[in-house]
DNA sequence: CTGTTAGCGCGTTCAA
DNA sequence: TTGAACGCGCTAACAG
């Protein structure tokens, strides 16, 4: 393994010298930094990041918390998009990312958590989808150890910053499409988890909706779960002239329910996953790019590591159709 | 931050003495390990993984190579499976996993991404479902410089170790049961790619269960995607009495062409994803437990940068049939 | 059995 | 502008 050091003999110059090179810091003559990029080309050299990250301390790794709270296969697709994001962008940015997964931190106290992230040098993290329940992570956030960003939780402070699409507004776009494409006026509404920051923001674009043209609605918890929200629809579709979920697995569920029921509603999803395509009938959904956000995360938690103060991030969203003819060409 | 050398304050022995204890050696007191870990809980003290890293070079870390070729939501679900499973043993042995994605080795020398890897400490590596043609990463292997397993490409040395299902005996057992239960005769088999290595050996699976049923069989490509083998199965599955698949995803892709052309003909997939539940009709599949081999596959490569020799594992396989209700349920 | 010492590869003073 | 020297936190000989 070709270190520093030889870098350094080779250019003909002192280790720290090439340290500075590749730091790029100002003060280096013209000359000698191109001897020893010459140096590092010859020799094929490659930075160890695991010194660089012991010896100076900003050189921090971020880590990517999961939400512990999900289980079904439709989440999945979120899930790697949220991953793939974030780890061409931390390339991209030239840190490293650690995938911490429920299993991992699960029974940890805040201060224990704090504890094994410093000691594996991470001093960054971005978590996706936190409950309002989850009250460790929450005190993580608010010790301010660590440069946060949070998916989907409005959080902010000083170190904190809160990115995710407008959750209220998208609610009220793709209900409002679906309820004036068949003109309907009474709404099922299936919600999400109590304890999820968005369901209640979601919850807010349909009560603003309903008022705005003079709907009726009843509000019935879908936990985010497909069978819940089969079993709502079950129980409550029939009397309704649409059904608006406040997700796509729950609108599957939901329009699953319609079928077997053999009646027809408009059923509308929220989130633009591709098993939404799959049930046999074309549902409109929000369609949120789950990529780019979780990349945005990534630069945003990178900018807080040096320096930047917490705000607010929206993301755009938009309304599509799913149908299973369009996803299979 | 509290360190190896405070815990040693605390307790009043030696830095030496403290790491000893950590790493389990045998010749400590047991007075002086007591003390030791005593400190250790009273500073809470957490070991810093990067220096224990840095300093000896046994203590390498596992990168987790995922294949670049896929890209569709039924297979979201099969990698979440890999990384969850390799996370969790990561923990167990205490070991620390670097998620590296087709973008960031793309177009690398097999030279480029092992310099890459050494400067990261790795020297481990999971590769999942390599194909044929990757001669960068067969090279990789070839070299022996890291530990490898390989998930579902037989290869084998010294430092390489072959995970995976029976492939072929699957594929014989999921498509025997298919073709007695209605007594079919004449099959239409659509395979995967041809630089998958597990397509071939399905196909061997095929050919055999061919010979013993007595059947006929008419092979095409499918390529792993849903669209062409639904546009295999619109053209050939007419006058078949059944349609075999390599994947779920051709298997779904082909029921629906059958629901389209309004006819029927039993279809079985591989793999066993929770997408396969939604296409309406039941379906036998293989089930793998993609869980426990990535789990086992990080447990062999432990081994294998443990002094361990390059073997083969198979991994056990069952038949089961999908159907929406039983998921959702 | 315990402590001392020398690095691992690199960033960072501080003299020169 | 450059380089020698120290230390990050830890492991691994070695000496006691």
């Amino acid at each position: 393994m070709v270190s520093i050091k030889e870098v350094a003999k080779h250019a003909g110059v002192a280790i720290s010298t090439v340290s500075k090179v590749l730091n790029g810091y100002p003060n280096v003559s013209e000359e000698t930094k191109k001897k020893v990029q010459d140096a590092i080309k010859e020799l094929n050299y490659i930075p160890n990041s695991i010194a660089a990250a012991l010896s100076s301390k900003q050189f921090g790794r971020i880590a990517l918390v999961l939400d512990p709270n999900r289980q079904t296969q439709a989440i999945d697709q979120i899930f790697m998009q949220y991953l793939v994001g974030a780890l061409d962008k931390a390339k991209e940015l030239n840190v490293e990312v650690v995938t911490i997964f429920p299993s991992m931190i699960a029974g940890m106290t805040a201060e224990e958590i704090t504890r094994s992230f410093l000691s594996q040098s991470i001093s960054g993290v971005v978590i996706y989808g936190m409950s309002k329940e989850d009250k460790v992570l929450q005190k993580l956030i608010r010790e301010k150890q660590f440069a946060c960003v949070v998916v989907d939780a409005p959080i902010v402070n000083a170190r904190t910053t809160y990115i995710s699409i407008d959750q209220e507004q998208a609610q009220y776009d793709v209900a409002k499409k679906t309820v004036l494409d068949d003109n309907c006026k009474r709404v099922l509404y299936i919600a999400g988890r109590r304890d999820g920051y968005v369901t209640e923001q979601r919850l807010k674009g349909m009560r603003r909706l309903v008022k705005d043209l003079d709907l009726t609605m009843m509000v019935r918890q879908g936990d985010f779960s497909e069978l819940t929200a089969r079993n709502v629809a079950l129980k409550y579709a029939k009397n309704k002239d649409v059904v608006v979920c406040a997700s796509d697995l729950m609108a599957i569920g939901a329009m699953n329910a319609l079928i077997d029921m053999d009646i027809f509603r408009p059923v509308c999803g929220f989130d633009g996953i591709t098993l939404m395509g799959y049930v046999g009938k074309q549902m409109n959904t929000i369609r949120q790019d789950f990529y780019s956000i979780s990349s945005r995360a990534v630069e945003e938690v990178h900018q807080l590591m040096n320096g930047g103060e917490g705000h607010q991030v929206v993301m755009p969203h938009s309304i599509v159709k799913m149908y299973y003819k369009d996803i299979i060409c």
